[in-house]
DNA sequence: GTATCCATGTAACCAGTTACATGATTGC
DNA sequence: GCAATCATGTAACTGGTTACATGGATAC
């Protein structure tokens, strides 16, 4: 059990938070993970089931008049235990990337230094947007703390994951420049 | 066809360089990809199964004596031609990225400042240890050219590749510090 | 004589994605 | 009346991993 599901702890985590629905989960996980986490429904209502039966959450049907049904997970005595374990590993496996750009580049010979530039552009455009969005996000947070109306449970570590963001995707496009200047030489 | 099956450019890209069995894909590919991609056994044979059947390579028994028969693939004229229309994409499908040292960070809060910083060191210590094997394979292909006894097609894209894991690597550890630092204030 | 490497392969499994079905509510 | 959002779920599929089986060759 627990071998490779990293599913599992980000719904732990999430739900750590506060209590939430399966629709809750993917709704805040594409706001605030998905620079570097992604989650969908078909995996995540499975999922939940799953950790009910192992005792890590708990449900509680919401029926308001007038709204839909949903159906309110929270993390037990148990699930805060196992994110708790999880997070304190020494170890991590390191992810086994599989880069396409960098496939691709490694194999830049197959193709005409022209192709390979055209590409590359294209992809520093790509990057150029990502960091203009990681910076329209950024400002929408120093409103939202100076605002202090929403509540966000340790918004330092969220910043530090945007940070990451921001250098990651500058640390691409200006990889892919590197890349044009060695085919020009 | 062709949606998401990267292995298949993978394979289809080495044999480019060479024909060989997939046992040798294998090997190549830990030596020269490992940084950023990732193949097994288990993956590989299937898929030069069905390569073969599409026609995109094909294979022929080496029976010398005294060694193991092998079965060496070559990529055949459309194995090129959807090689190049794969590496000649304007768009590629950015990497549903799923990086759990990230996720573990979004999470810091869960746990105290002293254990964080804890994993942290020890994930900094990973990537110290990573960049010194990024150094040393440097070294040994500078070597490696000046003797030019070994023929690397695109070698100039494969240091680049190996520069973009310098990068990557120092990048992570120094964000490492940072939240480090980040906890500490 | 044993450990390691060469070499190929399959079966079972798992994580995750896509597509689809359903239906209520809200806003224009 | 229609689109968008809320909300839950399942079935089929795919990409990839792990474990296992087999067996010869080489190096110590």
């Amino acid at each position: 059990m627990a071998k490779n599901n990293k599913t599992k702890y980000a719904i732990l985590g999430l739900l750590h938070f506060k209590p939430m629905s399966g629709y809750d989960i993917k709704k805040y996980a594409d706001r605030s993970l998905s620079f570097f986490w992604s989650e969908n429904f078909g995996h995540i209502y499975p999922v939940l089931k799953q950790l009910e039966l192992e005792g890590l959450v708990t449900s509680r049907k919401e029926s308001t008049d007038h709204k839909p049904q949903r159906i309110v997970f929270s993390v037990t005595e148990n699930g805060v235990k196992a994110l708790h374990e999880w997070m304190t590993l020494d170890t991590m496996d390191y992810p086994t990337v599989r880069d396409e750009l960098l496939l691709r580049v490694f194999f830049g010979e197959t193709v005409s230094g022209d192709q390979m530039t055209h590409f590359l552009e294209k992809q520093k455009e790509v990057y150029t947007e990502k960091l203009s969005m990681v910076k329209s996000v950024e400002g929408a947070v120093a409103k939202m703390i100076t605002d202090s109306e929403i509540e966000f449970p340790g918004f330092k570590f969220w910043r530090m994951t945007m940070e990451y963001g921001h250098d990651i995707f500058e640390l691409r496009k200006n990889w892919c420049q590197k890349v044009i200047d060695m085919i020009k030489e």
